[in-house]
DNA sequence: ACGGAACCGGATAGCCCTTTCCGGTTCGGC
DNA sequence: GCCGAACCGGAAAGGGCTATCCGGTTCCGT
């Protein structure tokens, strides 16, 4: 594992030590969620009323906290993948999972940086991603099988819906919180079937993977 | 007018820094395409084989820059859509302007960040943004009387093709450098008629100039 | 209630950014 | 070919970032 120092079995904190580090993982929670992964550690630590070192001693490095802040944002996104699987209606199922997990992004701008990158170092981070996008796989088939989602339609397209959410959520922000809304609707009927004429190939997969793994080590964008 | 040193009129430069100011923009123009508007000057000073008091004594601000480099594609902004409005079939003049801007916007990464950002100190920038703008209103009217363009399009969301667009391009960049057509493709079919359904209200105007504002003054993303 | 390990946080290092300052150099009119 | 004005570029100021160091403090077993 390579979250070293936040094991469960590392051995116990001391009481303050246990206390700071709970401080920190919430108002990590609440810094990235309003300013994005590019908030700045030291502005973690104030919000947390801790100081910077023992920031940094309970995470060695920034994409530590981001691990440790997103790995329950991270169940929530599997979540709503199973509660889609769940779905009787296929075409529901499918359209309710992608506005939901837009709206995650849309509540949550760190959530949307971290969706739209990589960290490979942060284990749990990732498997999480790999359970999501297995179970989405499983969502794409049912929605064509059911006929309203186009057969052209490709896993890659949700990460393209993803960036380009992300990029207006980070845009519009606060000053235009519901522009997402408009943008993903689009998308969405535009999956729908039938389709209103072809469309280029879809990406490889591993290229894109590529692309997320260059927006991980950095800081998001301002 | 605000753009200072570079006035046509000002009176001429000594030869030498009439050369280099020649060098800075054409090296300023290579480093904004590669790498977008979050480019430091000192790499463009370096691109330019210039100190980079040199390149502060021409453009007083980075900003001013900008506004010198982009001017043309700007132009070219404006050509597109004459280009379109020229075109006899509305619908084709119509997607072909979005897919023109929007490669623009995949060839040049400095002017994908100029396209969703507003600098209201770079009056030559903003009356071309203006004048595309004018132009773009008509487009839209004439497709939407020739039926091919859903009733409910709103020019708000060329704005929100051009961020969705921005933040692919600078995602994907030189790793997925065609992912933004899939993107556009699918944007242009949720555009034409008939829709597959409603839409939530487009945003504001007002509220989405403030948004680009915002992304004035800042670098592009990183 | 005491001693040492664990923990704290301010100051600091090292890097990148935009913008300014200033001593040395080059141009160009005479 | 000389000389002043215009111009050059490196160095530095001022700010932000991640990450580390170290002297002082707090906890907790005994």
């Amino acid at each position: 594992m390579t979250t070293g120092p936040q094991q469960p079995d590392a051995q116990p904190l001391r009481s303050d030590a246990e206390r700071n580090r709970g401080r920190i993982v919430a108002a990590a929670r609440r810094v990235f969620e309003r300013d994005g992964l590019g908030a700045s550690m030291a502005s973690v630590a104030r919000e947390a009323g801790v100081g910077i070192a023992t920031l940094f001693r309970h995470f060695r490095t920034k994409e530590d906290l981001i691990a440790a802040v997103f790995a329950d944002r991270m169940d929530a996104y599997v979540t709503a993948v199973d509660d889609a699987l769940d779905d009787p209606d296929p075409w529901a199922g499918f359209t309710g999972f992608i506005e939901a997990v837009c709206a995650m992004q849309a509540a949550d701008r760190g959530f949307a940086d971290v969706l739209t990158a990589t960290f490979p170092a942060a284990e749990a981070l990732e498997q999480r991603r790999a359970a999501a996008y297995h179970g989405f796989l499983e969502l794409i088939a049912r929605a064509k099988e059911s006929g309203h989602l186009r057969e052209d339609f490709a896993s890659q397209d949700l990460v393209l819906v993803l960036i380009a959410n992300a990029g207006v959520v980070n845009f519009a922000g606060d000053t235009v919180p519901d522009a997402w809304r408009r943008l993903v609707a689009l998308l969405i009927q535009s999956f729908q079937a039938p389709a209103h004429g072809p469309l280029p190939d879809p990406p490889a997969d591993d290229a894109l993977y590529e692309a997320m793994l260059r927006a991980g080590p950095g800081a998001g964008p301002a």
